[in-house]
DNA sequence: CTGTTAGCGCTTTCAA
DNA sequence: TTGAAAGCGCTAACAG
C-alpha cells in the first residue's frame, strides 16, 4: 500500500549532496531568489543526478495554494462538454494552473464526491458544469460558503458568491422556431421536451414562445416528451430518442412538416426516421437541432442548427474563476448569458405548397 | 493571490473548541480508532458547527498516498475515451480512488505537462491513454524508473515496468476486410491509412492481410491516406476526411464496391458522400467502419463496424494500476491485448453480380 | 548570495 | 480510550 516502491529523493537529499540548504536547492529548482550560477549549475547537476521531482502535496501545504482548479463534467461523451474543457484549459494552462476535470454523470450524490475530492485537495477553485440537482447545489453553497471559487457554466444555478456562465436556450429555441415559420411551416413538431433540466427546457419555452408570437396553434400533438428513463440520459443516447419521436410523429394523421430537436443527437435520429420513412429532407421536412456539434455541418443534408458559444463559456467561466482565485478582496458577482447563433444549413426549406 | 479569503478550518482548530486534542477528531473524522461514544459525539458536533473539512495535503503529506489515481487522456471529443473514462472511473470509485482526469491533445509536451502535474500532486498511479509520442514516452520511462505506477491504454508503448492493455486492431482490421470478402467484394478501399498511430495502423494493417490472405489485387488508388494536417485530428473531425475521401473514390472509373473505414466518423462521413451521389448503401456500396461508437447504431443504415472492447480496456487498465498501487512487492508485467468483435449491421450486403 | 528558523495540517507511534 | 511528540517535504521571512 505505498505510492511506489522506492523512497522519493526530497530537497534536502539535494541539498546534501550538493553541499547547500535546502533553501538553495529549493530557489534553483522554483527559480526564484538569487543563486550563483556556480551553485546553480552544481544543484543542477545534482538534481538530475538524483531524479529529482519536487513533492507538490508539501509545496501546497506551505503555500496555501496549489496553482490547480477543478473541472467537474456532467456529461464527458457530449462534444459540448469536451469542447467546454478544452477552452477551459487553454486558459488556465495561459495563466499557469493546472486543471483536473472530474467527472459526475449520474447523480447528486456524485457531484458531492467530485466536489469533496477536489477540495480535500485543496485545488484553487472550481467549474461545474453538471446538471443542477438538489444535493449538488447544497453542497455548492457550502463549499462557496467555506470560501472556495466556484463558477458554474451552462447550469441553473444562483449564490452571490458563484458566478455563472450561461447560453441564452430561450431565445435560441425561439430563433430556431421562428426560422422555421418565416420558411411557412405552421405545423412544427418538439421533439425531446424535458423537465430536469433548466437548460433543455428553456430551448422547449423558446419553441413554444415563438408559436405564440405568430399566433400558431399550440398543439400537443407535436409536442414530445421524454420518458422517465431517458430524462437524464447521455447526450448522444438521446439519439435513439429522437429516432422514436420522430417515427411517432410520422404516423400522425396531420404530419408536421417541419420538426425542431432539443440537440443535435436528437436531430440525427429524427432525421434517419425520416430517411427511413422516405420522406426527403428538407423538402418534405424541415428539421433544425440545437448545439452545433461537429457532426451537424457533416450529416446529409447538412444540419440546421442554433450554435450555443461553448468555447466562450469555457473562456469566460476560466476567466470568472481566476479572477476569484487571484483576488483578495471580495470581487463582484458576474452573471453572463450569452446569445446563441442559428445556423442555417441544408435541413430547412421553404414549405412546399 | 489566496484560495480564499477566509483561513480555513484545521483539525486543531476543532479540537480546542471541542476540548480534545487533534489526535481525537482525527480519529472521529477518519473513523478509526478508539473513541468514545461520548467524545465523538461531541466532536461531531463542533466538526459540523465549524464546518471543518480535512486538508488532503496535510493528510497526504503525512500518508505518503493520497487515494487519487490520475488519467490522461488524448482525445478527451471520443467517445472511446468517454467510454474508457467512465469504465477506469467505476473501478476507482468502488475501490476507494479518486480519479483526476488531465487532457494532453496536441503533443508531447503536453503529455509532460499532464503527467508532471499529476506527478506533482503526488497521485498513486497514471493511466495513459494518448497517443504515443517520443517525448511522452520518454518521460514515461523516467516517471516508471522512479517509481510512479503507470499502465497505458490504447497506446504503443513498452516498459517492464508498464502493464499496457490494448485492442486487437490488426485482427479486428483483418475480420472487417475479410467481412467484405466474405459478401463477394474484390473492390475494396480503405479510407483513412495514418503512419502516425501504431493503433491505427495497424486497422490498414490487418485490412492490407486480409486481402492477401484472399489473393486479392492491391490496389494503391483504393488506399486513401491522410493530409498530414489531419494525422493527429481528433476523432469526429476525421468524418470531413472520409467525406472528402470517398468523393475521389466514387470518381475512380472503376469505382470500389466496398469501403473499410478506419474509424466510425470517417465511416459517417463516407455514408454521406455516397448518399450525395444518388448511390445506395448497401445495396451499391457495403461500408465498414471501426470503434462501434454509440452513434453506429443510429446512423441510416446502421453501420456494420468492429467494436472494440472499450470498457473493459478501462477496467482492466484500473485494475492493474490499483494492482501495482497496492503491491509492497515487484508485480509481474501484463500486456492484454484484447479482442474485438465484427458488428454486422445493415451498411454491408453480398456483392450485386 | 546563502542559511536558519519555524510551521503549513495532518497522522504515526508510543505513552499514559 | 486519549494524549504528546515528532515529522512528512516544503517555503516565507528574516538574518547573516
Amino acid at each position: 500500500m505505498r505510492t511506489s516502491l522506492k523512497k522519493s529523493i526530497t530537497l534536502s537529499d539535494v541539498a546534501k549532496t550538493a553541499g547547500v540548504t535546502s533553501m538553495t536547492v529549493s530557489r534553483v529548482v522554483n527559480q526564484n531568489g538569487y543563486v550563483s550560477e556556480e551553485t546553480r549549475e552544481k544543484v543542477l547537476r545534482v538534481v538530475k543526478e538524483l531524479n529529482y521531482r519536487r513533492n507538490g502535496l508539501a509545496r501546497g501545504l506551505k503555500r496555501q495554494r496549489t496553482d490547480t482548479v477543478g473541472l467537474v463534467l456532467g456529461d464527458i461523451a457530449n462534444p459540448y462538454s469536451a469542447e467546454l474543457a478544452r477552452s477551459i484549459r487553454d486558459v488556465t494552462t495561459e495563466r499557469g494552473y493546472n486543471l483536473f476535470i472530474c467527472i459526475s454523470e449520474h447523480s447528486g450524490k456524485e457531484d458531492v464526491a467530485a466536489f469533496e475530492s477536489l477540495t480535500d485537495h485543496q485545488v484553487d477553485g472550481i467549474i461545474v458544469a453538471t446538471r443542477s440537482n438538489r444535493m449538488g447545489d447544497e453542497y455548492l453553497h457550502e463549499m462557496i460558503e467555506r470560501g472556495v471559487p466556484v463558477v458554474c457554466v451552462g447550469r441553473d444555478f444562483h449564490d452571490e458568491n458563484a458566478d455563472t456562465v450561461t447560453a441564452d436556450a430561450l431565445n435560441g429555441g425561439f430563433q430556431a422556431t421562428q426560422h422555421l415559420i418565416d420558411l411557412g411551416h405552421k405545423k412544427i413538431a418538439f421533439i425531446g421536451a424535458t423537465l430536469s433540466s433548466g437548460q433543455n427546457l428553456k430551448r422547449f419555452q423558446g419553441y413554444l414562445q415563438a408559436l405564440k408570437a405568430n399566433n400558431l396553434k399550440i398543439d400537443e400533438r407535436l409536442m414530445t416528451g421524454n420518458t422517465e428513463a431517458n430524462d437524464d440520459a447521455p447526450g448522444y443516447s438521446t439519439e435513439k430518442l429522437g429516432y422514436e419521436a420522430m417515427k411517432r410523429l410520422l404516423a400522425l394523421p396531420n404530419r408536421p412538416t417541419a420538426v425542431f430537436a432539443r440537440n443535435d443527437f436528437t436531430a440525427i435520429g429524427a432525421i434517419n426516421a425520416i430517411k427511413e420513412s422516405g420522406l426527403k429532407i428538407p423538402s418534405d421536412i424541415s428539421i433544425v437541432g440545437f448545439d452545433d456539434i461537429p457532426m451537424a455541418m457533416h450529416t446529409y443534408p447538412a444540419l440546421t442548427t442554433v450554435r450555443q458559444p461553448t468555447r466562450r463559456q469555457g473562456t469566460l467561466a476560466a476567466e470568472f474563476l481566476l479572477r476569484r482565485v487571484e483576488s483578495k478582496a471580495p470581487v463582484e458577482l458576474e452573471e453572463k448569458v450569452l446569445e446563441c447563433e442559428l445556423i442555417v444549413r441544408d435541413s430547412t426549406a421553404q414549405l412546399k405548397r
